[in-house]
DNA sequence: GATGAATGAGCGTTCATTCAT
DNA sequence: GATGAATGAACGCTCATTCAT
């Protein structure tokens, strides 16, 4: 049932004719799933967005599921290589609460402004079948792992508080981070001015000091 | 995945018999719709989980649509309720701070323990088309306005950060316990801990102090 | 599959509570089957109809199908004992011409004044299965056959043309008269001057003369 | 119990694969539609009549309720255009009354031989709710108009009687005309002849004289 | 006599998918 | 590469019918 699509041979180039409309195709199926839904979004829909008609996303395509896996997994590993990205960068400098800070930035910039494989990814997880949820259970769990990784540092040195466990915590900040898909509109004020408020409502707290 | 707790509430007086099919239709839908989402869930997965045959439920709605109407509004009337009512009692002792952890615990515990209407209702209400959306609107911006007084108060108080601005404040708040629905699972370790923790992060933040 | 309804024994009085029910029915029904048509009209049109509810009219009536039967019967028989006992009355005076006059005024007045159900049965006859259509066919040929007998008697007195068959006589003559349940709208003026008219233009012809 | 004559009509020019269909489906639709009427009849049944399956048909066709307003238009059209050409020819050679036969043969052709769709339109209007009636209303007005005039001239012009009104005589001809339609079996004899015979009626009537 | 509640079959319709062109 | 045309399965929903009360 995974896909086994045949690449068939190509130039050194490495532009085949098809990569436009495939990456048309994944790119608004993924701001389609993401607003209505998986099951709620059509394949005649994704087609129509595409300028093409349903058919022709069967010669990119085996399967709305396998768009869909494609762009769940897109979704993920952009994320993940923004903050991993992020993380990695200057790792000294400002210490483990400015790593922290830049990996939040990073994944609500991944979320909200760069990529809307991830935002679907995001919006869509939770709701789909078992089947399709194992799939992409692992890259999903290192992607968790790797935040774990930064907190458990950051409280081996001391930085961040020490009596609660890692993964309530973790699911504490990624909830509040994910959440803001629900919400925010980046008309309104820049990503960035977010993630700032956002991170210094979890580093310190609601409450005035 | 989750508890089938039956449905509890109805007065003694006048129950009738076909009160009793009408709760179990709504309370399997309503954890029907948030497992799998409104459109991925059938009637006929419905009707079988409530012991029925698919045409048996328009006996008691008139549609799938009003389905979802009764559970999207009873789900926001519960924590509504819940939340209202903790934060009036005892309004003096432990100050805003305690009120608020009293009106994030009972958000929680509607969420995540007492009713499957809420916890559908959260998790579904994003991806609804717009024609749905807009008939529970007017009552979700009443709860978020119930949020934002809670904090008015408490900023005024001098018990919360003045420097961040309210929406966004509730809108952080919100999201960090919403997304709880996305993997708290009650049978690892009880709600009301689960409470008393996300408030301590919530007011204090993550980083040690 | 034809009904047996065991009438119950009834008092010397011959009513019996059920009977204003069981006319009730019937009398709705054959309004509403002869204005929207039997397959168009639902058991719940027509219990709503009667003030009743659907399952009620099962007390009465076996099946939607045999409510049918009734009132297509009870149809053919109105117009026919009506047109019989026109034709029979002072049989001498006015000749033949008369005696159709009146056979044809009787049956119209049944089709669009006194009985709902011979309207019912000429609308609706036509478009029936095969199944419920050979239930009636006799009558409905009895019928036909008492027309053409009207006409052979009239047209071996030399009143009416003899240069055309008689079966496609006939069916003209019902036909003009059965269409009037088409557009007749008896507030207008009444139906024994549309009988009049009728009568004149079938016997004399359009033309001027 | 009736021809089943395949759609001769579509110029050679564009004629498109789908078309065939298109016609396929319109053609045993009307079919259907006039022997059993609108409600009884399903998709199902029109598909496999057209060698497909119901959901096909959604290829062509929007809804059962376009099908049907296709058909009604298309059988109304077609009677129409047929009786103004008649009623045009030789308008001078044998006067009103022959124009008027002609327009009479044009009538029963249509509905009797040459297009379903006519009959179906006859045979199928009375009974259809007020929304769908409401869309064709005035075509048939028109038409109805058309035969008006060929009255209103033939009696100024002396040939046919003044003493009725012009709208009950059209109904009254109509009406004899479009009843052959429940009867009327070409395979006795030819609608020509039935043409003749039925105009000999209207105009002379069935008196002896 | 009548009704509340349910059912089974089938309806019009949608949709992912197929495939010849 | 893409599409027109079709299909099979399933969907939301309706309806004649049943039956305990």
């Amino acid at each position: 049932m995974r896909r086994a699509r045949a690449e068939p041979e190509q130039g050194a180039t490495g532009a085949r004719k098809s990569d436009a409309s495939r990456g048309q195709i994944l790119s608004v199926a993924a701001r389609l799933f993401r607003d209505q839904g998986y099951a709620a979004t059509t394949l005649r829909q994704i087609a129509a967005a595409a300028d093409m008609k349903a058919g022709s996303i069967y010669y990119h395509f085996a399967s709305k599921d396998e768009l869909l896996d494609d762009i769940l997994d897109k979704g993920l590993r952009r994320v993940f290589e923004a903050v991993e990205a992020a993380a990695k960068l200057q790792e000294s400098d400002a210490g483990h609460r400015g790593r922290i800070e830049r990996a939040i930035e990073a994944h609500l910039v991944a979320l909200l402004e760069e990529s809307d494989y991830t935002s679907a990814n995001i919006r869509v997880y939770g709701q789909l079948p078992e089947a399709i949820k194992r799939r992409h259970r692992r890259l999903r769990q290192h992607y968790g792992e790797f935040w774990d990784d930064l907190f458990i540092v950051a409280r081996d040195a001391g930085e961040i508080r020490s009596d609660i466990k890692i993964k309530p915590l973790r699911m504490f900040v990624l909830g509040a981070l994910n959440w803001t898909v629900e919400w925010f509109d980046g008309d309104r004020f820049p990503v960035r001015e977010l993630a700032k408020r956002t991170s210094l409502l979890i580093f310190d707290g609601i409450e005035r000091r």
